[in-house]
DNA sequence: GCACATCGGTTTCGTGACGCAACCAACTTG
DNA sequence: CAAGTTGGTTGCGTCACGAAACCGATGTGC
């Protein structure tokens, strides 16, 4: 009777959650997109109990979203990576982010800025674009079934009477 | 002796994952955002446990990201909708979603397209932007701490020698 | 007028995920 | 050789969650 596992379901979101959607693996990802590397880093910056840390720690890089190394010969320990499936989760920790900047900061209270290197301008949100880069309408926007739908979820969402 | 809480944590991520972290709170606001609106409709369509839906409506509504309203005098029930704070998760939705469609289900297997209604392009990706919607350039990034972080927190980041 | 369905829950109970703290082994440093 | 650092493992207790039964208020069929 464990948690309800959402690897049945037909949709990213649940799928994602499945992979990185308990309390404390995306504050992991946060902390190695920081630069943090090693064990007992994560074990300070967090203050997650270490038998977890190691549960989770294992699962991302079981799901190659890190890598585990042993540091160069001078160096002991192993160290943890971002892979590129990894970073890939950058636009989801932004979105969190710039969500909790705004709703639960409020402007110019953030705990975290990123800049521009050249410019100096703050990320401040993330736009809609298709696959070249063009910015989308975000209130334009509608959701349909893709490939990967059954035909019986479609159904669910049909309106009772047209 | 309940689940660490991150609503000390300086940092927006931790903070807003602290109030839709949890395992079937952003596909509950999946569903609102996909027209959901009845206790009967999320029950089915998540096959989440009754208790805990009751349980995740209330708190969403107390955080003032679903509101509810009793229907108007012909039908009976409540709805739930979500207000302007609960739409603004749409980008966290959305990242989630996009790395979903690459990463577990690949390219042209996606369960759900989001398109734009005039130009029939997908959503893609999502583009940093600063405020007034000039999009940054993704490699040329730095984090720093803002007016929110205190200066511990920041030590701990700082390389240990310059 | 009364049985019955629907909607939106509440209650009870059992399991497993998680927090905490103690322990541990390998390796490095003084 | 003793002590510290790193990267864990083990026990134990609690609480969050899942399943299913129950429940009251509001329609609905006849």
């Amino acid at each position: 009777m464990s948690r309800k596992r959402f690897d049945d379901m037909p949709c990213s979101i649940a799928r994602t959650l499945d992979l990185v959607g308990d309390w404390w693996t995306l504050l992991v990802i946060r902390e190695a997109f920081l630069g943090v590397r090693r064990f007992s880093e994560f074990h300070d910056h967090l203050g997650i109990a270490r038998n977890i840390l190691t549960d989770r720690l294992r699962k991302l890089v079981a799901e190659g979203i890190l890598v585990q190394q042993p540091k160069a010969p001078p160096r002991r320990g192993t160290e943890y990576r971002l892979t590129e499936k990894g970073r890939d989760l950058w636009s989801v920790l932004t979105a969190l982010r710039l969500w909790g900047d705004k709703w639960v900061y409020g402007a110019g209270k953030e705990p975290l800025i990123v800049r521009e290197r050249a410019s100096g301008a703050a990320v401040a949100q993330l736009l809609p674009a298709d696959a070249v880069g063009r910015p989308l309408d975000p209130r334009g926007l509608v959701a349909l079934p893709g490939p990967g739908t059954p035909p019986e979820v479609v159904a669910r969402y049909a309106p009772k009477r047209a």
